[in-house]
DNA sequence: ATGGTTGTGCAACAA
């Protein structure tokens, strides 16, 4: 099973480019972010003309997850607590608990969101240590907004006080990954430097100036599965691109069949 | 250089 996340930056507005790599990549399940719009006027019938049923959790202008999926689906989460709806999507599949993420961007030092953003990390790692055993097949996806490494970031140096890339961001997708995560393109790719996110401005990706921010985290039962994890660069030189790309990590759900 | 680009929705804000 193929499992991929992309940040869309509105479902609307790139229904042509998702439906091309949707045809070409073949994925048995496709996460998306900031869908930015409600479910009433999110395109599920062109989803469903290419197999794929898909169950939304959007609003108006801002946010918005929704997962499509060939394969069947069950125990859909909107949010988490109740809260954060047009952030957080989970549902089962093939026996893999998938959460979709769509992590607060935060904004600058000072920022009444930025004491949010970092908050949120704090919060949701509680929520996933109350609600899922370490034992749980459980497969974390999405954009949050925070670059990990030095590595993941185009110049550590010159971005130390950049939106993603602040000492107290780190640390906030630190303390969520030490739910006892494992990165999974950082274990199949240990050396490469890859980004999963560019800014239109600046021509930053003809540049290749960008960060990390995007992933896909395992729980250990879920990354001994794995058999690879994948940024499809692709996409973001086509035509009225994301700025996000996509992240494909590939699961053996045969091991749990039978 | 406090710039630049894209999306929503039609001014201004978010990313």
């Amino acid at each position: 099973m193929r499992i991929a996340s992309w940040n869309v930056n509105s479902i609307r507005a790139r229904l042509p480019v998702v439906m091309k790599w949707l045809q070409e990549s073949h994925v048995d399940v496709l996460a998306m972010q900031e869908t930015k719009t409600m479910d009433e006027t999110f395109p599920v019938a062109e989803f469903r003309a290419l197999g794929y049923e898909v169950v939304m959790s959007g609003q108006k202008t801002y946010n918005g997850v929704a997962i499509a999926s060939r394969a069947p689906f069950s125990n859909v989460v909107k949010g988490w607590n109740g809260k954060d709806l047009s952030r957080v999507l989970a549902a089962d599949v093939n026996g893999v608990t998938v959460i979709n993420g769509y992590l607060p961007h935060g904004g600058e030092r000072g920022d009444e969101a930025f004491e949010h953003k970092l908050q949120f990390f704090r919060d949701f790692r509680a929520y996933l240590d109350r609600t899922y055993e370490r034992s749980h097949c459980l497969l974390l996806v999405g954009d949050f907004n925070v670059a990990r490494e030095p590595r993941d970031v185009w110049d550590p140096d010159q971005l130390q006080d950049a939106i993603g890339y602040m000492q107290e961001e780190r640390d906030s997708l630190d303390q969520l990954y030490g739910w006892g995560f494992v990165d999974l393109f950082r274990r199949f790719h240990p050396d490469q430097v890859q980004y999963t996110w560019w800014d239109y401005r600046m021509n930053m990706f003809k540049r290749n100036m960008g960060m990390r921010i995007d992933y896909a985290w395992g729980s250990e039962v879920l990354a001994g599965m794995t058999v690879d994890c994948m940024v499809d660069v692709e996409p973001r030189r086509w035509e009225k691109p994301s700025d996000h790309t996509p992240v494909v990590t590939t699961v053996a759900t045969h091991q749990l069949e039978s």
